[in-house]
DNA sequence: AACGCCTATCCATCATACAAATAGAAGGCT
DNA sequence: AGCCTTCTATTTGTATGATGGATAGGCGTT
């Protein structure tokens, strides 16, 4: 029977047990993976079940499947990164510093860039979304609500962008910022500010203004940009550095 | 048996007919795909075959599979378009100006700040790569090189920003300035003076200018913006407008 | 040492059977 | 009639066995 809980059916859940253990890196990157039939005993499921969680994972560019040859992980720069499994997967096992890091960087070029657009082409419901998120931070009476206020923010503005690409790096923001909360907790000031920092972008949208919206949602980001960049520098010599 | 004939093994054939299918719309969004069975019957393959189809097509965001529900289109906010395939299959059927546009937007935010990066971060390889491109660009003899060359120096750039999120986002800058080329052709000036504003990303990197790097970079994708924006206006009355 | 042939071992594909989930119809209750 | 429950038929989910096809690596020949 199969020895894992999480997901609907067999195959999803195969594919989460699997695609955790080669992101974790549980399998040597240069041999070969258990084969077909060495998988479906360790995890106590039948070759079907093995071979579509094979498929969704090749399919994500995590691994290759071919003849007499095996199943074998594929170079880390081919995986779907952006995937959301993937990223989610990924994050459960690293998040050091390092991988922090390099979500700010890809966060500052996207999101000013996102409240720029919103500020030429958001509708008035799209403002209205990111104007209520807003008030959801404001009026938040726990940390985590005011988390998801803060993702519900962030996230609107992507769709206001009403560019597809944009839109479709939701997820990636979304698991930056549930992720960086632990880090960019301590150095953030009152939650006050932040709230009126989040409404200069607001502002500068519905005044369709772009400049001005770039310019804010950057200020938001770099603080926490030069934060992590602070503690890089700081942790030179410690070798490893993981929030768990 | 089998009605295509691209690709590897079949399930991966089945995967890019269905997925290619889907993509251009020749499904109706509202109801169902036809069921396991008829896809069978419809292509001429076993059912482990569609069934593979379809567990990679769902991991792409494209599609969901329930029991008595059958096989659904999931709304197109959740599809990967990230994702090569994807991409491909999407810019196969549908390369029209706005989402040439929604390239160049994403482009945009992308690529000066990954050239910010490599200023930053690049090694002395990476930047050696990126000036091996632009000496490509500088011999080419037809357009064709032209344009690979060009490509090799905008993923060089992606790679020398050591982050791996910006790396993986070289498939989509190769596609975009795949595509869009038809429609920069004919507003780009010479190609020395093209090869010219690419090499003063190079000397910014090497001379280790992250400002100058992003604004170089600016200036080479915001004259292909423009040129586009000007476009989408002149059309706003006709219909439809695509490149083939 | 170089080359081509062989073979054992993988995955690829197909076919079949049964289990599980559930949408929608059928029926019964108020 | 309207609502709730039950049942059933349909569709995917899972397991298994059989056969085909590709090929890495060994073996033998030159």
């Amino acid at each position: 029977m199969a020895i894992f809980d999480k997901g609907n059916n067999l195959s999803q859940r195969m594919t989460q047990a699997l695609g955790r253990a080669i992101v974790c890196g549980e399998y040597d990157r240069n041999e070969s993976l258990p084969t077909e039939a060495e998988l479906c005993t360790q995890f106590g499921v039948s070759r079907s079940a093995v071979r579509e969680a094979v498929k969704m994972l090749s399919a994500k560019g995590l691994i290759s499947s071919r003849p007499r040859q095996g199943i074998r992980i594929l170079p880390e720069e081919d995986w779907n990164i952006l995937d959301p499994d993937l990223l989610q997967w990924s994050l459960e096992s690293k998040p050091t510093l390092k991988v922090l890091h390099e979500f700010l960087q890809l966060r500052i070029a996207i999101e000013p860039e996102a409240a720029a657009l919103a500020a030429k082409y958001a509708s008035p419901t799209e403002i209205a979304a990111i104007a209520k998120s807003l008030e959801r931070m404001r009026t938040a009476t726990t940390p985590e609500e005011a988390l998801e206020a803060d993702i519900a923010f962030h996230v609107s503005v992507l769709y206001a962008s009403n560019n597809r690409f944009y839109i479709r790096l939701r997820d990636f923001i979304q698991t930056a910022l549930r992720v960086s909360i632990n880090y960019t907790n301590p150095i953030k000031a009152d939650h006050e500010v932040v709230v009126e920092e989040h409404g200069k972008v607001l502002l500068a949208v519905q005044n369709r203004n772009p400049e001005r919206a770039k310019r804010a949602m950057l200020f938001l980001i770099d603080e926490a940009l030069s934060f992590i960049e602070a503690a890089l520098a700081k942790e030179s010599q410690p070798q490893e550095n993981s929030l768990a």
